[in-house]
DNA sequence: AAGTGTTTGAAACATACGTTTGATGCTCAA
DNA sequence: TTGAGCATCAAACGTATGTTTCAAACACTT
């Protein structure tokens, strides 16, 4: 009688599922991406799948749940190829240089395999979102999805930015993150992404390709540590935002 | 019968006005701030404020207006300090560097009178919300009330930065709205700012200047012009989103 | 072909929302 | 003191939401 939760539980592998189940996610990743979690509906998302609308509360148990399986299919996929690659620069004894980083990051993030050729520029929009709208229990999820992954990059950073005090460092992950997110869920920026109009090229590779130098530099900027040095803090994986 | 808007259509002189108006946009700000727009009911606005349900539509007429009211408190002083600082400088004969022209933005986001010490990153929050949750009538309503400032800021950018092609430097005010505004709106970090806590000194200027050499290394970064250059744009007065 | 468990379907549920109403109280000029 | 205009209040309005229900349809083994 019940189903209670999307069978996905055994990660990776996403066994072929039922047609509603993908017809439903497809639908929701949109409208989500266009309007926001609170701004779509559940009924605006099984009219666009054309399924009945109970079947989210059958397949997903709630709508909360449904935001999270929509992340599912992304997720899962990136962080195996992000903690693959960043496991490998690691073993190396060559130091990873800050460039090379960025580089692994938005690298992981292109190469996930993608549904369509939205599908990228969908997900980071999603991505922001989840930052950005107050929804206490996406970000909690997520946070525990990117864990390791993000330590291990936190490592590796820190030796690639070995100038930087873990104040400075600190905040400059979270301007790179804003950067990122915030450019990718600009809605004005997702329209140009989605319909290329407006002559300005804003394919996700060129956003990349015009971030990681900007990103680069202003992560590589001097530090500022003669300024005032006490508001040190004990340990950056503790402040870990995502 | 009606009060129908709220009389500071003439700008920036704040007459009196009612207890209850005031109370309103004081619960309001803070509301939408720690849970955005369409998550804060009007009914958690009234209660908080200690007013009745009927005040806010009597008062401003609907939920979207109250909402730009809540902005204007703010918008109105800032645009103006900052037109006259960018005027000021924009008549001596020198160029204007990259580091003043930052200073000159966040100096007068510092300048703005504020109502008690947390306003400041209340209202920095709710841009970054403003510009992130899919809200159409505000967008549109900030970018008029921001237009003849940001043309301004522009030109001078423009002549800060004569090494950076037009596409370049679009994208790069693009990653600089997104790092402040993701940094400003990410709630873990209000937190921070709102109590102070977890060793990280929060307050807006600290985070202002360890946000200025981030943004002026990222911004100066060299072009990357020998890559690709066909993707032209016509002009970038037409592409501001802000 | 029957009978099992799984998936759909139309309808209703309870609740929350933004907004409107109309009566009541208030202030202050006449 | 009266009366007009503004402000407040409790209550209701209509609509939309997420979720639940239960019967009908389906798939598939035996």
């Amino acid at each position: 009688m019940f189903q209670t939760l999307v069978w996905n539980v055994l990660p990776t592998i996403t066994m072929a599922q039922s047609e509603t189940v993908d017809r439903i996610l497809d639908a929701a990743e949109q409208l989500f991406a266009e309007r926001g979690f609170s701004e779509t509906s559940l009924r605006q998302i099984t009219s666009k799948a054309k399924v009945n609308l109970a079947a989210v509360n059958y397949h997903f148990g709630s709508k909360n749940a449904l935001i999270q399986a929509v992340f599912d299919r992304f997720i899962n996929p990136f962080t195996r190829i992000l903690r693959e690659r960043l496991n490998e620069v690691a073993k190396g004894k060559e130091a990873v240089s800050l460039e090379e980083l960025l580089q692994i990051i938005t690298g992981s993030i292109v190469s996930v395999p993608r549904r369509n050729e939205k599908s990228l520029s969908i997900f980071m929009r999603l991505l922001g979102l989840a930052y950005t709208q107050s929804q206490g229990h996406l970000r909690k999820y997520l946070e525990e999805q990117y864990r390791t992954e993000f330590k291990l990059f936190l490592n590796l950073l820190r030796q690639a930015t070995p100038h930087l005090t873990p104040v400075e460092r600190f905040w400059r992950m979270q301007f790179m993150q804003g950067a990122v997110a915030f450019t990718m869920s600009s809605s004005e920026a997702l329209g140009s992404i989605l319909e290329g109009e407006k002559g300005v090229r804003a394919s996700v590779e060129e956003i990349v390709a015009q971030l990681i130098p900007f990103l680069a530099a202003g992560i590589n900027a001097p530090s500022q540590a003669g300024r005032d040095q006490k508001g040190g803090i004990e340990s950056v994986e503790g402040m870990h935002s995502a």
